[in-house]
DNA sequence: CCATAAAATCGACCGTGGTCAATTTGTTTT
DNA sequence: AAAACAAATTGACCACGGTCGATTTTATGG
C-alpha cells in the first residue's frame, strides 16, 4: 500500500478544513481568501483545489460531515416512545439550530446540495439516501404503532417532512419567520401533513 | 418630473435584461462575462451595476418577472372547477417546466430566492406575499368544494404545497427524478398532504 | 542504494466580478 | 442662456477564485 501518502492527505485534508472552520468563523466567509486559507493551513493554494473542486465544498463537507453527525446522534438518543411529532421536532429544531448559528455556513450548504449545480457522482446520491435513511427507523416506528399509514413508501413520507423542515429554513431565511417562532411553525405544519388537508371524514 | 432620465432609466433595465437572456441561453451564464454583456447591451459595465447588485440578481430579476407571468397567468385561466389536485398540478409542473428547461437560470434563481444571502428590503418580502396570493383563489375554492378544511390558515396551505412543489425540484436537481417522472410525484405527494400521513378515522 | 516512474505540491498567472473617482448628461435656478 | 447642481455613466483598476506546468516528494524495481 501507500500508507505515508494516504496519511498525509487524511492530514491535510483536515487541516484545510479546520483552517477553513477557523477563518470562515473568524471573517466571514467571503472575508476570507483562497491563499489565506492556504496559508493557515500549511499548503499552498494550489494544493486546496486538488482537495476541494470550489470553495463552497470546502463549507459544504464540513457542514454535511457535522449535520450528519449531529443527526444520527440524535436519531439513535431520541426517545423512541415519544410521539413522532416530538421526535421529528428535536431532531429538525437541532438541525435548525446549527444551520442557523451559522447563518453564512449554512446558506452555501443549503445552496449547494439543495440545488447543486451537478449532481456529481452515484457518491452523492448515496450520501442522500443515507441522510433520509437515519431517518427510516422513526417513521417505521411510527408505522407501528399507528401515527403513520402502513401503505406509503417510507421514502416519500421522509421526503414529505423533509420539504416542511426546508420550507421553515427558506422563511428563515427570508425573514418571514424569526428564529423563535420556529419550533412552533415546524409543529404546526407536522401536525397538518399528519392529520391532512382535506377535511375529516365523519 | 424628470421624464427622460426615467425613461432611460427603464429602456437600460431592460437593455441589459435582454442582453442577459440572450448571451446566457446561447453561452451559457458562467461563460458571459459582465463586459460582454454590457457590450451586447450598448452600456458601460459600471452602469450594469448601478441596475443590478450582483450577477445573480439578474437571472432572478428576469426569472421571477418570467414566472410571475406565467403563474398569474395559469392560475387565471385554469378551469376553477376542476379539482385541486389537477388545478395545482397545472400550474406547479408548468413552473418545473420553465424551470427545468433552463437548468442554469432555474438553479440560480431557485438558490437566490429560497436561500438568499439578506432578505434585503419589505419589497421582498411583499414580493413573497404576492407570490402566494395568486394561488388563494385556487385554497379558497377548494374550501369552499369542501377539498380543504377552512379551519387552517391559507398561508400554512400555501407553504404546505409550496415545500412539496421545491421539494420536487430538489430530487430533479440531484438527479433522484427524472424530468418525465415529476408529474407523477407531485400528484403523490399532493395526495399524501391532503389525504393526511396517518392513517384513516374509521 | 540508485534510477525511474508516479503522485502530490506549489505559486506565478489568468480572467472576471465588483468598485470608484472622474466625466458626461440632464435638470433647476437665476 | 448660463451657471450651478444632481444624477447617471464610464472604464481603469483591484482582489480573488481557479488553472497549469514546473518542481518536489514518495513509492517501486533492480
Amino acid at each position: 500500500m501507500h500508507p505515508v501518502r494516504e496519511q498525509n492527505k487524511i492530514n491535510k485534508r483536515k487541516a484545510i478544513i479546520d483552517a477553513a472552520i477557523k477563518l470562515f468563523s473568524r471573517n466571514g466567509y467571503e472575508q476570507t481568501s483562497i491563499e489565506e486559507l492556504a496559508r493557515e493551513a500549511g499548503v499552498g493554494k494550489g494544493t486546496v483545489y486538488s482537495y476541494f473542486q470550489t470553495k463552497k465544498e470546502i463549507v459544504h463537507a464540513f457542514c454535511e460531515a457535522e449535520l450528519d453527525f449531529t443527526r444520527s446522534e440524535l436519531a439513535a438518543h431520541t426517545n423512541p416512545e415519544s410521539s413522532l411529532q416530538e421526535q421529528l421536532l428535536v431532531i429538525f429544531m437541532a438541525e435548525f439550530k446549527h444551520i442557523t448559528e451559522n447563518r453564512d455556513f449554512g446558506r452555501i450548504y443549503l445552496q449547494e446540495s439543495v440545488f447543486p449545480r451537478e449532481h456529481h457522482g452515484e457518491a452523492d446520491l448515496e450520501m442522500q439516501n443515507q441522510y433520509f435513511e437515519i431517518l427510516y427507523p422513526i417513521y417505521r416506528g411510527a408505522q407501528r404503532r399507528g401515527e403513520l399509514r402502513s401503505d406509503l413508501e417510507l421514502l416519500h413520507i421522509a421526503g414529505h417532512f423533509w420539504a416542511l423542515h426546508l420550507l421553515i429554513l427558506s422563511c428563515w431565511y427570508n425573514g418571514m419567520i424569526p428564529t423563535k417562532e420556529a419550533p412552533e411553525a415546524m409543529k404546526t405544519l407536522i401536525n397538518q401533513a399528519v392529520d391532512g388537508l382535506k377535511p375529516p371524514t365523519i
